[in-house]
DNA sequence: GTCCAGGGTCCCA
DNA sequence: TGGGACCCTGGA
């Protein structure tokens, strides 16, 4: 891989699985978007980038601070995914969800934007997901220009910490807005510290996470996963459930997988959700 | 218009 | 341990 600085922004060359709808549209994340190219542009950390591949080259339009400070870590450059992915293949159907999978990487998102994400994700569609999203980002996300244009930033913990349940009625986010309010006052009185967590075991995180309402055993492994980046965490939700019981064995345990039982995990939503699987 | 299900969780028997 | 309730809407 070669970082390369280019008259908009970086220019990231000879790099494996890298694909853009993959990476953006296998359920991790809620706030990128293509435009009619296929360029996608999105918001993470109060900064915003739009990328678009150009033959083997992704191209990152965003300052050469924030591709340092941000994105590199985000996109999590610097892990060998293709290596992952063929070690992951311990059978026919892995090698085939892989191979299917090819070019998805975990992102290393914000912690609390993908705890709070992932609680309005429960018992939802992702469009509809996407929608509350954008809709809690313009209300109460702080505003900021870039590339042209104006977008919103991830509501903090603290400001959502403030608000009542009906502060959040125009997001229509139903039973869901007691339990966003709840983590985040959790979060903004240091009751759960998302960041001594993240240096810490994945055991130790769904335990403390679980301790708060509207998080069970499925959200609180997404935003270990996908927030922590701790690579082994493997959430079962209802796509998953299906792709065990079809293609798994009944005593089917995800720490074959480990210590990248999320990568094989995304591997396998994504197959299953495709519906190419069947 | 109606109906089902959507990257679940909680509560109560 | 299992089933119903929960708030709302995208898609068929």
């Amino acid at each position: 891989m070669e970082i390369l600085k280019t008259g908009t922004g970086v220019a990231v060359t000879g790099i494996s699985d890298f694909d853009l709808p993959r990476i953006f549209e296998c359920g991790q994340c809620f706030r990128w978007d293509p435009d009619e190219n296929g360029v996608y542009t999105g918001v993470a950390f109060g900064r915003a980038a739009r990328l678009e591949k150009r033959g083997d080259d992704v191209l990152i339009t965003c300052t050469a601070d924030d591709f340092e400070n941000i994105w590199r870590g985000y996109f999590d450059l610097d892990l060998d995914y293709a290596g992952i992915r063929r070690s992951l293949c311990i059978n026919d159907y892995m090698c085939a969800a892989a191979e299917f999978g090819a070019g998805i990487r975990i992102l290393r998102q914000d912690p609390w934007e993908a705890l709070c994400s992932f609680i309005i994700s429960q018992c939802n569609n992702i469009p509809r997901i996407k929608k509350i999203i954008e809709t809690l980002c313009g209300l109460y996300g702080s505003r900021f220009s870039a590339l042209g244009g104006e977008f919103h930033a991830f509501p903090e913990a603290e400001t959502l910490a403030s608000l009542s349940p009906d502060d959040l009625a125009p997001l229509r986010c139903g039973y869901r807005a007691p339990y966003i309010i709840d983590a985040a006052r959790a979060v903004s009185e240091g009751r759960i510290d998302l960041c001594s967590l993240s240096k810490g075991d994945p055991k130790t995180a769904l335990k403390s996470l679980k301790t708060l309402n509207g998080v069970g055993d499925k959200v609180a492994n997404c935003a270990v996963l996908f927030g922590l980046h701790m690579l082994d965490a493997f959430p079962v939700d209802v796509w998953m459930k299906r792709a065990i019981s079809n293609h798994c064995g009944p005593d089917f345990d995800p720490s074959v997988f480990s210590p990248y039982a999320g990568i094989a995990q995304q591997y396998m939503f994504y197959y299953e959700r495709s519906g190419a699987s069947d």
